[in-house]
DNA sequence: CGTCTGCTTGAATGATCATTCAAGAAACTA
DNA sequence: TAGTTTCTTGAATGATCATTCAAGCAGACG
């Protein structure tokens, strides 16, 4: 039972699990070993070192992320609807016990000074989801209205990223998001 | 040159920015030594252990920011002044070179399921801040709206603090800021 | 069948980690 | 002055870290 390459996307998933809840510095490679299954030499063979793994699963976190956010608005009846629905989601996850942020807005923040290449590619993920919305928000607005508000989006999701630990009711989240996002079409008494 | 206690609050300082670049468990015990100039034996006898300094930098940090808005309400002409002029500085230094988030928010997000002490810790002087923007807001607007306005704040405070490090024009900050936050006395064209 | 290639194995390596503690030196006590 | 207390010193400790690599195995190729 040797040879038959391990299932890589599984074993990144397991990367980001353990990653996303324990930070870079916080995660030792023998942790990996055990979350995957696998043998350290695999791990670098495939993924050269643990920058390379970090990378991908940030990757792949953040590709799940785009895609969600796209099949959201997709179904919805307009843009505004969704990114209110994915808002009022985040608010949710944030009320859970074990309630975890974002994994590219932790990466961000640990890594500043540390490690400008996993810095710099957390940043632009980020950049590309705020594209994402800038992009479907363009037919509604124009490019230059739709930009603003693309960017007001992100504000306010990392606002709820980190406002999120505080515990408090999510009423007081979604009141700001409301406050902030107006031009939003919230659902009545919401 | 033995006995005479080493100066607590310079060895903290010096702690503070150590552990504010790179996070707790991006910095090691040797750099702290290197950075107070203490041996790790004195280090040890004065705050036990890493977390016991960790802890006490937070505190110095918090209650220096604490000191800060509050000397800054006292100057300006009403709280509401005080705090724009307190977000536009952040705006400001979100835009430097070496921009470096919060520590407080940053210990935040790093130490949520690593160390819950610290965690809770950090959470807890967050609120303190919280608490101190709703206590000065309350002659103006009562206790109900300026603990829901404290909030938002504080939820704007971290939308700047994750989004600084996107490098795009401070206008864009300034704009969600200005949107966000209505009933601020923003200076006019600013 | 024999060889080669690609993947896995897991013990080993040297570096670095947080922390300890015996030894020593200044200041205070009496 | 002699003794005690208080603080500093810095080498040492054992744990854990990221990473390496020689050895082995399974399928592909001829």
């Amino acid at each position: 039972m040797t040879k038959a390459k391990f299932d890589r996307e599984e074993t990144i998933n397991s990367a980001v699990e353990l990653f996303w809840k324990n930070g870079f510095n916080g995660s030792s490679m023998q942790q990996v070993t055990k979350a995957t299954g696998l043998k350290p030499g695999s791990i670098y063979l495939a993924f050269e070192n643990k920058q390379g793994l970090y990378q991908e699963a940030l990757d792949l976190y953040a590709n799940k992320s785009l895609e969600g956010i796209q099949h959201q608005i997709d179904q919805a009846a307009s843009p505004g609807e969704a990114i209110c629905q994915i808002l009022q989601e985040m608010v949710r996850t944030a009320s859970e016990k074990n309630y975890n942020s974002c994994f590219l807005v932790k990466s961000q923040l640990e890594l500043a000074s540390e490690n400008s290449e996993l810095h710099a590619f957390a940043n632009q993920k980020l950049q590309q989801i705020e594209a994402l919305y800038a992009h479907n928000l363009t037919p509604e607005f124009g490019e230059d209205l739709a930009n603003a508000r693309a960017a007001s989006i992100m504000f306010h999701i990392f606002g709820i990223r980190v406002y999120g630990y505080h515990k408090k009711s999510p009423d007081v989240l979604l009141r700001a998001l409301q406050d902030g996002l107006p031009w939003l079409p919230w659902p009545d008494h919401a």
